[in-house]
DNA sequence: CATCCGTGGAC
DNA sequence: TGTCCAAGGAT
């Protein structure tokens, strides 16, 4: 038995669940109202909103998931529409494969899963666009169960105010997923709201840029406070070069099969870049992703 | 494991 | 103004 003052926390345990009760509270009292938090939200809507939040911020994220959802309330309303149509719906979020794989997960639920969005990480995991992340957050943020829910934001936070580190390492190490395992709550429904919470955290409070120290309810405890909030040391963290490159050029070839409905001719593409080289490259890289589809000499279309 | 894959907004 | 970065995944 361990000798334990009533008052002042002294087991992992206890200033764990300080911890859990901080940034609950929190949240509860600062949690944006997003839609796909809402009580309604279904595992679908859930799973859309993850795909399109990789990598694209929430403000652009919006009017495209509300839009997406009245099209395709469901994976069969997706799956019964052609993939090039998905490409179509997705606009400029970016990253157009996403709108492919969504497509194609649409496709495996109907098919598999009786047209129901799994529950099961591991059967989540097996969707296509669907990785480590998506999967523990559909599974924590749709059904309630207890995940690590590790992304850009709670490993920010993880850094700061565990490790005491203004940001992560590049990649994911086995000390942050056992940073994440360690923390979670007991609780499944507690778990769930944990990790929403602390991702809520980063994306509001201790952000990449110019963190709100002075409002953040981990200040008193935040390692990175503690230690004077001391600056980034290390390798140059990557920019990320875009003019130029080939991604730049297929996103405008792209827009223009996007906006067309129907086929293209290719002098319509070969206005959209002066290097001839680099745009075959492009063009060549799209119909191999299979964003793109050739229908005859010099004629392509997005995907029936 | 490093690199590729879009787009736009904030500073 | 150019740099940074935003709920990642696949290879």
């Amino acid at each position: 038995m361990v000798a334990t003052s009533p008052s002042a926390p002294a087991t992992a345990s206890q200033l764990h669940s300080t911890l859990h009760t901080t940034v609950i509270d929190w949240y509860e009292a600062n949690a944006r109202d997003l839609p796909w938090r809402t009580p309604d939200a279904s595992p679908w809507a859930v799973m859309v909103s993850e795909f399109m939040l990789q990598q694209t911020p929430v403000k652009r994220v919006l009017p495209a998931y509300a839009a997406w959802l009245e099209r395709w309330p469901t994976p069969a309303d997706l799956a019964a529409d052609a993939p090039g149509e998905a490409v179509r719906m997705w606009g400029r979020l970016g990253y157009p494969r996403r709108a492919l794989r969504l497509h194609a997960a649409a496709t495996a639920i109907t098919e598999d899963h009786g047209g129901e969005v799994p529950s099961d990480h591991a059967a989540l995991l097996a969707l296509p666009g669907v990785g480590e992340y998506t999967a523990a957050a559909v599974a924590s943020f749709a059904f309630r169960q207890r995940h690590a829910v590790l992304d850009t934001n709670v490993r920010r936070v993880f850094a700061r105010a565990v490790t005491g580190v203004e940001y992560p390492a590049q990649a994911t190490t086995a000390a942050e997923r056992r940073t994440a395992t360690e923390l979670l709550p007991a609780r499944a429904e507690t778990a769930a709201t944990w990790a929403v919470a602390v991702m809520e955290l980063g994306a509001l409070v201790c952000t990449a840029r110019s963190p709100e120290c002075a409002g953040c309810p981990l200040r008193a405890e935040c390692a990175w406070q503690r230690a004077g909030r001391p600056p980034y040391v290390g390798p140059a963290r990557r920019g990320q070069t875009y003019e130029g490159t080939d991604r730049q050029v297929r996103g405008k070839l792209l827009a223009v099969l996007r906006d067309a409905h129907g086929e293209v001719a290719q002098a319509r593409l070969d206005e959209v870049w002066h290097d001839a080289v680099q745009r075959a490259r492009a063009l060549d890289g799209l119909v191999a992703d299979g964003l793109v589809e050739p229908v005859g000499p010099g004629v392509y279309r997005l995907p029936q």
